[in-house]
DNA sequence: CTCAATGATGAAACCGTTTTCATCGAACGT
DNA sequence: ACGTTCGATGAAAACGGTTTCATCATTGAG
């Protein structure tokens, strides 16, 4: 309108000679309506151009069609396909995203978190594994209410559906791989405490190799950044035995390790192999590629959003989707004496 | 509350034996307040654990305090750390952000501006250079009263407020390393037709080239993907003559143009030198490390946001940034014979 | 001592929807 | 022809804040 305020309601009804109540009938229920009615009002809605106003319909409705996911770094490309699939799956249940980048902080990570109790959105999907507010707190139990889920990293303690692989299952795979490929001696680059990822991946090596009768010669602490990938390759280069194969718990302590290795000048894979974790995009173009354990992170958020969306239809279980094995140049048999 | 509901200022009002419209003055002018009622009125909201409705603050007030940013693919990790600067600025200012993908169809991209319209968000970015809704259209016309500004990419027509770097110059600046170097037969691998950004970097490598001598053998369109980066590099690598260096227009396809090279046993910098453009995450863990022009990402997308919500403070001139080209491992010199 | 100015607070309108509940005419069964 | 049910529509009450305007007790100027 010429006004610079926007067309209501109040206004189309006016125009197409109805109530206000039918106009909302118009695109809430439309088959209520009479056609001819219907009609006037759809040609009156064009005509002022009408849009309608979210916020009251949030205030006065259901929710805020919005859906809130808390990251702990949006820089990271881990999450950015996780995302797409959030993305997709509230779209086309006509929700959408806003998002909180909380630096793994915890104050930011309530200040974001904020957006639910504030209704601005209506659902939560966790992709650190944190859920905000301590524990107890009457902040938590209140967000708890809304439809929360957590990805990829599980959360401690609380009821909240989880959407992801089997991460022990997958590190049981590696270690079996290894042992098939004739490994003996091996290292693990871990991530950091406190990650049920770290955890998981940790506890499947570890069984993993058990079964197969291969040795850990030792496990490195990272924080799951190509840094800490290059540190844990100085620790573990200067080990007095050095393992022949090692696993990194992300592509990118992997990525690190193994370029940290090649500066020293130990050849990957002839002289020790390396396994990675998450099949990130750069993986494939690594030099060697990586060989690596692939998450169908796009199916992962599509799966979040779909459980946050149907929601109040019960199935509030988590779902564990399949991994893969992703054979690369990284790795390969030990080398020969 | 225990009835499952949140409490309403009107309860806190009670419980602090004031006027609902003290309880509200509390929080948006705290100094208009006596002392001895301020504290009363925080008591009563802590008691009952009060949280403000932003949707009913949105629908009286001015704005959501939404910002809504547009990007084609959320999946790139060129977009994550403009995405954190973004993030950053916004949370400052007390605002959220609103990610929607676009996909590059205009339809949703159309869907996902409508949030703007129904006042869900009151400000937007484009990461993409396209302005939602045909020009001209009295859906843009509307879009454009909120404030939009467009980062990387620019828009082209209509006056909105640019940020990013100056690719023309940027470009120019390899042509004259390249030159540097002693190259004199190069190519250029650009991005699609309609970007802007394409336009301007291929302009500003030939403007580069003339003024040096340089001879552009040819160009090839890509997609800023790698895939299509190999492509060029099938294409360009059977020319009669083959260039002694290329200038990919983004990272992406300066990998896949070494990859599809060094497949077919062409070594990089040897015997072809790469220039990239972005500096992506993984260009420096590339092999070879990549050489590129570094866009301050983040700085980026701090400015863009900050631009938005100062935007009724007037300053919505386009910014600038500063580029810088990183020597890395893919460029040298021409190959002797 | 009186009057206007000041500061703190309250009452009520308003933002733009959704959603009862009521109304009214038409179609229906008997 | 008549009471009843049904479908379409209207009137009005929320929803939970912000903001204007009025009120009232103080306080400072003259």
């Amino acid at each position: 309108m010429s006004d610079g305020r926007t067309a209501t309601m109040r206004q189309v009804a006016e125009r197409a000679g109805v109530a206000l109540a039918t106009v909302s009938r118009a695109f809430s229920a439309p088959t209520k309506l009479s056609p001819a009615t219907l009609r006037r009002i759809e040609q009156a809605s064009e005509d002022l151009d009408y849009t309608v106003n979210l916020n009251a319909r949030a205030l006065r409705g259901q929710g805020s069609g919005v859906i809130l996911v808390l990251l702990p770094d949006i820089g990271n490309p881990f999450f950015s396909l996780l995302l797409k699939g959030i993305e997709e799956g509230a779209r086309e249940a006509g929700q959408a995203v806003l998002i909180g980048d909380t630096a793994g902080e915890p104050a930011l990570r309530e200040r974001s978190a904020l957006q639910v109790q504030a209704r601005a959105a209506d659902a939560l999907i966790l992709l650190d594994g944190q859920v905000p507010f301590a524990a107890g707190s009457r902040g938590r139990a209140r967000l708890l209410r809304a439809p929360v889920v957590a990805v990829s990293e599980r959360v401690r303690d609380e009821v909240v559906p989880y959407v992801g692989i089997d991460n022990v299952a997958a590190a049981r795979d590696v270690a079996t791989l290894l042992a098939d490929a004739g490994h003996q001696h091996v290292a693990h680059i871990g991530g950091p405490d406190g990650s049920s990822l770290s955890a998981e991946r940790a506890e499947g090596f570890r069984a993993g190799a058990a079964a197969r009768g291969l040795s850990i010669l030792g496990t490195v602490v990272g924080r799951f950044t190509t840094e800490s990938g290059r540190k844990a390759a100085e620790a573990i280069l200067s080990w007095p035995q050095r393992p022949t194969a090692v696993f990194a718990a992300s592509d990118e302590m992997a990525m690190g390790f193994i370029a940290a290795a090649q500066a020293r000048g130990v050849s990957v894979p002839d002289e020790i192999a390396v396994v990675g974790f998450d099949d990130i995009a750069f993986s494939e173009l690594f030099a060697p590629a990586l060989t690596t354990v692939r998450q169908p992170r796009h199916a992962m958020g599509r799966a979040a959003a779909d459980l946050v969306v149907r929601w109040r239809a019960g199935s509030r279980r988590s779902v564990i989707l399949p991994h893969e094995v992703v054979m690369r140049d990284s790795f390969g048999p030990p080398r020969r004496r």
